[in-house]
RNA sequence: GGGCGCGUAGCUCAGCGGGAGAGCACUGCCUUCACACGGCAGGGGUCACUGGUUCAAUCCCAGUCGCGCCCA
C-alpha cells in the first residue's frame, strides 16, 4: 500500500543506482527495440570540472534529458554523453588556493611537473562534484562514457588538430595585442572579459608642440599611465582647430619623446579635446592608428602590470595605479594639466582574475578564425544546422561574420601544452611529438648548414618546448567527435557523428556552438549537429540574473532536498517557454510539488480499488462510456506531450500533461469510476479496473521524461509482481485515431456540463452541501431524459440529485440551464431566491453580452462574404446557442420572481 | 550607437488573426470512504499607448512610452 505522501528522498537514490547499475543509460543497450537503426545523440555541453550545479544547468540538463528519456522510450538508440572539460584558468586557481592555504610551497617555487602532478590528484579527489550532482537531478547520462577534456585520447585530438591546422596555416604565431589579466599572467579570450561601468575622471593633458613655445595640444585621456608608452597625438583631418598642427611633433612630457602628430578620423572631434593620445601598445584602437601611421609600439608594462624599463626611471617597478597617481601630480606640477572631468566609462575586468585587463602586446598563438567561420556560417545559411528559436541565427551571424583572430594560447600549466618546438635559432617546428619535432628540426638545419644546431641537437639539446598551454575551448571545440573517440576511427565516431541536437543557453553561443561549428566542420566534413535548441537564463523571482555578490542565488540541490528533483524538473520544464527567461519562484516549486503529490494519491486509488494493468487489455474493446471517453482523452494527451517535446516546446508538454492528470483523469475521470468501481455490476467494475490502471500506465509513461523518479516508482508498484522491465525503457505509447470517440465525449462533455452547472448554482444559491433532491426536468424532453437517466449514478454522486423526471418547474425551484435543457431543483424554502435571482440576472446579461457581439459580426456584409464559411458557421450556431440559452434563462427568471 | 526581447488578472507567466487562460495569491463553503501538498464554488483584465492593415487585431505592421539583455 502506497504512502499517503510521496517521499522523494526515500526513492531518488534507489531508484537512480538501479537505472545505472542496470545499464539502462548505456548507448546500443536499447539497439535490440530498435528496428529502425535510428540514433539519437546529445553531447552534453561539458561543465567545468572546478563547478558545482546550479540553475542553469538544471534548466540545461532536464531539457536534455526529457529529449533523451523520450527518445530512448521510442526504441531509438540514445547516446547521451557525459564529461567535463579541464577548465584551465579556474583549475590552476583552485589548485594554487590551496597549496597558500596549506602553507605550501607555491606553484612557480614547485616547478610544473610537481604541480601538474597536484592539478591531477585535485581533480581525481574533488574534481567532478558535478556529475554527482547531475545524477541527483536524474540526468540519464551513459556515464560508462564520461570523458574529460585532459583525457589521453581527447588530448590526442588537439594535438592532431593543433598540428594539422598549423600546417594549413589556420594556426599562426603572432605578435598582436591580447587581453592581458595581470593578475593571472596570461592572455584571456576576449568573451572571457566583463566590461564594467566605472565612474572614473577624464584628464585633460597639455602636450607641448615642438618648435613653438607656449603653444600646446591638449588631448584626454581616461588612463593618464599609459602616456609614458604614447608614440603620437591623432587628430581628426577635417579639425579645424588642429589641422595646421598635422606633421608637427609634440615632446612628450615627462619622458622627452618627439612624438608625431598624425591625421586619423578616429580622432572623434566631439569627444574630450578633439585630439587623442596614442598609445598603440596598450590599447586596441591606438593599435590600429599606429598600424596606418607607423607610430612606434612601446611596452611600458611589465606582465603584472608594473611600469618596466621604457619608462624613465623615476616611474619603473610602480603598479599602474601608483603610476596613475604619481604622473597626474608631475604633470600638474610642470603646469600642464589643463583640468580633470568627471567621466563614467567601460573598463574591462578579467572575469576570472578580478582585476582590469591591459591590452598587451605579446607572442600568441592564433587560430584563423574567419577561414574557419567561413563554412560554419553557409551550414547556417544552408539550413543544415538550425537554431531553435530561430532567431538565434542573427546572433550567431553577428558573431561569426565579424570574428577576429583567436588567440588560442595561455600562459598558464594546466592544458594542453604547445606541440611546438624552438630550435636554436628559434625557427619553430610543430609536429604531434618531440620525436616528430626532433627529426623535422634535424632535418631542417641539416637542410640549412647549420652545424653548430645539428651538432646541438645531437646532443640532446637546443629544442625547446613551447611553455604555453591551449585556450580550455580549444578542446571542447572538439567534444562532440573526440569524445567518440576521434581521431581513431571508432565505431562510436561512424555511428553517432553528427550527434541530433545541442543543448544551450545563449550566453554561450559563441563559446560553443560556434567553436564546435569550426572545428566539426573542418575535421569532420559535417555539421556537429542538425539542432541548436537555446534556452533561456534562469533568474530570480524578479527577474534578476542569479549571483553571489547579489546573495539572490537559489541552489537546485536546495530545492531537490526539499522538493524532491521531479518537482524542480517539472518546475524548469513548465517554465521554460521559447525565447523568454525563467523566474524562478520556490512557490512555484511547492505548487509543482504538490502536482506530484496528486499523482501519487492518483495512484494510491487505484491501487486500493485494486486498478491493476491486464495483459492483452485492448482500450478500442471498452464498453463503458466514460472509459470510451478517457481512452479518447489519453490519446489527446499523449499527441500534446508529444507534440511539446518533438517541437521544442516543453512548457506545452508540461503543462498538458498536468491538465491531464489533474483537471481530467483525477477530476472528474476517477471521480466517474467510482461508482462504477464500487457497485454491483461485475462486468463494469473489471472493465474500469482495467481502463483505470491502463490511463495510470500511460500517464507515468507520458510523464517520465518530465519526472523520471515518481513515475517509475509508480510503475514499479503499478506492475507488482509481473514487472518485465523498468519504466526508463519501456515503450512510448503509439495509439489508434480510432480511440477517439466522439460520442462518447459528446456525453462526457455534457455530463460535465451539467454537474458543473448544478454544483455551481447549489453553490451560489447557498443550498447546503449534503442536501439531495430529485430533479425535474423542465425543458429537453425524452432524448434528454433518458441521456441523464443514463448518467444518473454520476450525477447522483458528483450534483447530489436523487433521481430525475419530467415536469413543471416548482415554485422557488434552483434551475440551470445547459444545452437543450432546463433543469430544476426544488428547493424552495432552501435556495436564497435573490441570490437566485442575481444569478440568473448575471447570466443573462453576460449572454447578451455575447448576443450583441455576435449580431454585430453577422450584420456585417463584409464578414459575411469574406470570412471563412465555417467561421461564418460557426458563429451563426454560437448565436442560436445564447439565444435558446437566455431564452431558457429568462424564463427561469420569471419563475424565480413569481415566487418572490 | 547596433542587435534581440519584453510590457496580458495582485504576483509569475502561457496564448499570438475569429468565443480572454494557467499556477500562486485572494474570498466563501466542505475535515465526503485517493489526496487539506486536498475538494467544490467564486471575485479579479479598456491584453502599455496611438495610429494603420483586415470582414475581424491581445495577436500582424508603424510609431510613442516604459523595462530588460547582448554587442560596441
Amino acid at each position: 500500500m502506497l504512502e499517503k505522501t510521496y517521499t522523494p528522498e526515500t526513492v531518488e537514490d534507489r531508484r537512480y543506482r538501479e537505472w545505472e547499475e542496470g545499464g539502462f543509460f548505456k548507448c546500443g543497450q536499447n539497439a535490440e527495440r530498435n528496428s529502425s537503426d535510428e540514433t539519437f545523440t546529445i553531447v552534453i555541453p561539458p561543465p567545468n570540472v572546478t563547478g558545482s550545479l546550479h540553475m542553469g544547468h538544471a534548466l540545461n540538463n532536464t531539457l536534455q534529458d526529457i529529449m533523451i528519456r523520450y527518445q530512448r522510450m521510442r526504441g531509438l538508440d540514445v547516446l547521451w554523453q557525459p564529461g567535463t572539460d579541464h577548465a584551465g584558468i579556474a583549475t590552476q586557481m583552485v589548485v594554487e588556493r590551496q597549496l597558500a592555504q596549506n602553507g605550501e610551497p607555491n606553484r612557480r617555487d614547485m616547478g610544473r611537473e610537481a604541480f601538474l602532478e597536484r592539478v591531477w590528484k585535485w581533480k581525481e579527489e574533488s574534481g567532478g562534484t558535478i556529475t554527482g550532482q547531475l545524477r541527483r537531478l536524474g540526468a540519464s547520462c551513459d556515464w560508462s562514457r564520461e570523458r574529460f577534456t585532459m583525457d589521453e585520447g581527447l588530448s590526442r585530438a588537439v594535438l592532431k588538430v593543433f598540428v594539422q591546422l598549423y600546417k594549413e596555416n589556420l594556426i599562426y604565431r603572432d605578435k598582436r595585442l591580447v587581453n592581458w589579466d595581470p593578475a593571472l599572467e596570461t592572455a584571456i579570450s576576449d568573451l572571457e572579459v566583463q566590461q564594467q561601468e566605472i565612474q572614473s575622471n577624464l584628464w585633460y593633458f597639455r602636450y607641448p608642440v615642438e618648435g613653438e613655445d607656449g603653444t600646446y595640444l591638449t588631448v584626454a585621456t581616461t588612463r593618464p599611465e599609459t602616456m609614458l608608452g604614447d608614440s603620437g597625438v591623432a587628430v581628426h583631418p577635417d579639425d579645424e582647430r588642429y589641422k595646421h598642427l598635422i606633421g608637427k611633433h609634440c615632446i612628450l612630457p615627462l619622458v622627452g619623446r618627439r612624438i608625431p602628430i598624425v591625421a586619423d578620423a578616429y580622432a572623434d572631434p566631439e569627444q574630450g579635446s578633439g585630439a587623442v593620445k596614442m598609445t598603440p601598445a596598450h590599447d586596441f584602437n591606438d593599435f590600429e592608428v599606429g598600424v596606418r601611421h607607423n607610430l612606434e609600439m612601446i611596452n611600458i608594462f611589465t606582465t603584472t602590470a608594473h611600469i618596466n624599463e621604457n619608462a624613465p626611471e623615476k616611474y619603473r617597478g610602480m603598479d599602474r595605479f601608483e603610476a596613475r597617481k604619481a604622473i597626474v601630480e608631475d604633470i600638474e606640477a610642470l603646469g600642464l594639466l589643463e583640468k580633470i572631468d568627471d567621466h563614467t566609462h567601460m573598463v574591462p575586468y578579467g572575469d576570472r582574475g578580478g582585476v582590469p585587463i591591459e591590452p598587451y602586446l605579446t607572442d600568441q598563438w592564433f587560430a584563423d578564425a574567419k577561414t574557419l567561420a567561413k563554412p560554419a556560417i553557409e551550414s547556417v545559411e544552408q539550413g543544415r544546422t538550425k537554431f531553435v528559436p530561430e532567431n538565434w541565427t542573427k546572433t550567431y551571424y553577428e558573431w561569426m561574420r565579424n570574428i577576429q583572430p583567436w588567440c588560442i594560447s595561455r600562459q598558464l600549466w594546466w592544458g594542453h601544452q604547445i606541440p611546438a618546438w624552438y630550435g636554436p635559432d628559434g625557427e619553430v617546428f610543430v609536429e604531434e611529438t618531440e620525436e616528430l619535432a626532433y627529426a623535422e628540426a634535424l632535418a631542417h638545419y641539416k637542410d640549412k648548414g647549420d652545424v653548430q644546431s645539428v651538432e646541438m641537437l645531437e646532443e640532446g639539446r637546443g629544442l625547446e618546448r613551447d611553455p604555453d598551454v591551449l585556450d580550455t575551448w580549444f578542446s571542447s571545440a572538439l567534444w562532440p567527435f573526440s569524445t567518440l573517440g576521434w581521431p581513431d576511427e571508432t565505431p562510436e565516431v561512424a555511428r553517432y557523428y553528427p550527434t541530433s541536437v545541442l543543448v544551450t543557453g545563449f550566453d554561450i553561443i559563441f563559446f560553443w556552438v560556434a567553436r564546435m561549428m569550426m572545428m566539426g566542420l573542418h575535421f569532420m566534413k559535417e555539421e556537429p549537429f542538425h539542432t541548436v535548441y537555446v534556452h533561456a537564463l534562469v533568474r530570480d523571482e524578479k527577474g534578476a540574473k542569479m549571483s553571489k555578490s547579489k546573495g539572490n542565488v537559489i541552489d537546485p540541490l536546495d530545492l531537490i532536498d526539499q522538493y524532491g528533483a521531479d518537482s524542480l524538473r517539472f518546475t524548469l520544464t513548465a517554465q521554460a517557454a521559447q525565447g523568454r527567461d525563467v523566474k524562478l519562484a520556490t512557490s512555484r516549486v511547492e505548487g509543482y510539488r504538490n502536482f506530484m503529490t496528486k499523482l501519487w494519491n492518483a495512484a494510491r486509488f487505484c491501487e486500493m480499488n485494486e486498478c491493476l494493468p491486464v495483459d492483452g487489455f485492448d482500450p478500442a474493446a471498452v464498453g463503458q462510456t466514460v472509459n470510451k471517453w478517457i481512452v479518447g482523452e489519453t490519446v489527446k494527451a499523449e499527441r500534446a506531450v508529444r507534440a511539446g517535446i518533438e517541437s521544442y516546446r516543453f512548457n506545452d508538454a508540461a503543462s498538458s500533461a498536468y491538465q491531464f492528470v489533474w483537471n481530467v483523469f483525477c477530476d472528474w475521470y476517477l471521480e466517474f469510476a467510482k461508482p462504477l468501481l464500487t457497485g454491483d455490476d461485475a462486468a463494469a467494475q473489471v472493465e474500469t479496473r482495467a481502463t483505470a490502471a491502463w490511463v495510470l500506465e500511460q500517464i507515468l509513461k507520458l510523464m517520465h521524461p518530465m519526472t523520471p523518479f515518481i513515475t517509475e516508482e509508480l510503475y514499479d508498484h503499478l506492475k507488482g509482481e509481473n514487472r518485465s522491465k523498468p519504466l526508463i525503457v519501456s515503450d512510448w505509447p503509439v495509439y489508434d485515431d480510432g480511440l477517439i470517440d466522439a460520442a462518447a465525449d459528446a456525453d462526457m462533455n455534457w455530463v460535465i456540463k451539467l454537474i458543473s452547472e448544478i454544483r455551481s448554482a447549489r453553490s451560489e444559491a447557498n443550498v447546503p452541501p449534503a442536501a439531495k433532491m430529485d430533479a425535474i426536468l423542465v425543458e429537453g424532453g425524452d432524448a434528454v431524459l433518458s441521456r441523464a437517466k443514463a448518467y444518473m449514478d454520476l450525477l447522483g454522486r458528483m450534483a447530489r440529485i436523487d433521481g430525475i423526471s419530467i415536469g413543471e418547474a416548482p415554485k422557488g425551484a434552483l434551475q440551470v440551464v445547459v444545452d437543450e435543457a432546463v433543469v430544476a431543483l426544488p428547493l424552495a424554502g432552501v435556495i436564497d431566491l435573490d441570490a437566485e435571482k442575481a444569478r440568473l440576472e448575471k447570466a443573462i446579461a453576460k449572454a447578451d453580452g455575447e448576443i450583441t457581439k455576435i449580431d454585430k459580426k453577422l450584420s456585417n456584409q463584409g464578414f459575411l462574404a469574406k470570412a471563412p464559411d465555417e467561421v461564418v458557421q460557426e458563429n451563426r450556431d454560437r448565436l442560436a446557442e445564447e439565444k435558446a440559452a437566455r431564452d431558457k434563462l429568462a424564463n427561469a427568471l420569471e419563475r424565480i420572481s413569481a415566487a418572490l
